[in-house]
DNA sequence: TCAATTGTTCGATTATGATAGAACATTCAA
DNA sequence: TTGAATGTTCTATCATAATCGAACAATTGA
């Protein structure tokens, strides 16, 4: 069982941070996970074929946005919403709801 | 005097945001112009060539972030609080809070 | 008019990253 | 043990963008 890489609290960086959402996809799958508290890679729908989606699961991870918790043959990715809050208080929040009043989506999703 | 491109309030999307206060040079701009209310582009000691400072002024006016004013040959950047305000409540607060308590700088400046 | 100041634009280079597809690894159930 | 399910990794392609330097444009003052 190989060990996936998490960055510490101290080591979350504010610019990787919103790098990674800058993405509409990537935002997209950290709202879904924000709201469901816990999921799969392949359980999001998304435009993207898998090692797509690998990839940007990754890119969240690294940036330390999304916990990775690996179960069986499966990934279960949570947002790391308490060390975020303690870095950067309120960010998230105010990123999640601009996104969510925004209404901006992802092309060629039924969501 | 040519006229500058600047989006509607409506048409500044998220992702554009996030992206373009995602790089360092960018965030620190957006920082300094904030505190001081209105700088121009060779106001403010960067690392970068002054062509490069264009360039990231024009991305952050095409992103929403700034309005420019044109005075004599000098450009005046100003940050357009209230629009975003209105269209994503407390995200530039969060992200400029985050700014200042993560110190995180940008390399070679003495600032 | 001439030169200095301020900034933009253009061309080139270089790096990064989003994407897809194929091959591979791991786990679990039949 | 075999096969299905779930993801990762590798390779390749394509687009975007950060950077610099040189040339250009506009304005202002001497």
């Amino acid at each position: 069982m190989k060990i996936l890489f998490h960055p510490d609290r101290a080591d979350i960086h504010l610019s990787s941070v919103l790098y990674a959402l800058s993405d509409p996809i990537r935002l997209y799958l950290v709202d879904t996970i924000y709201k469901s508290g816990e999921r799969t890679c392949g359980d999001i729908e998304v435009p993207v074929v898998k090692s797509t989606v690998s990839h940007h699961a990754r890119t969240l991870r690294e940036a330390g946005i999304v916990h990775v918790r690996m179960q069986g043959t499966q990934r279960f990715l949570s947002i790391r919403t308490e060390d975020l809050e303690a870095r950067f208080p309120g960010l998230l929040d105010a990123i999640l709801k601009a996104h969510q009043t925004s209404g901006e989506t992802i092309p060629f999703t039924t969501d």
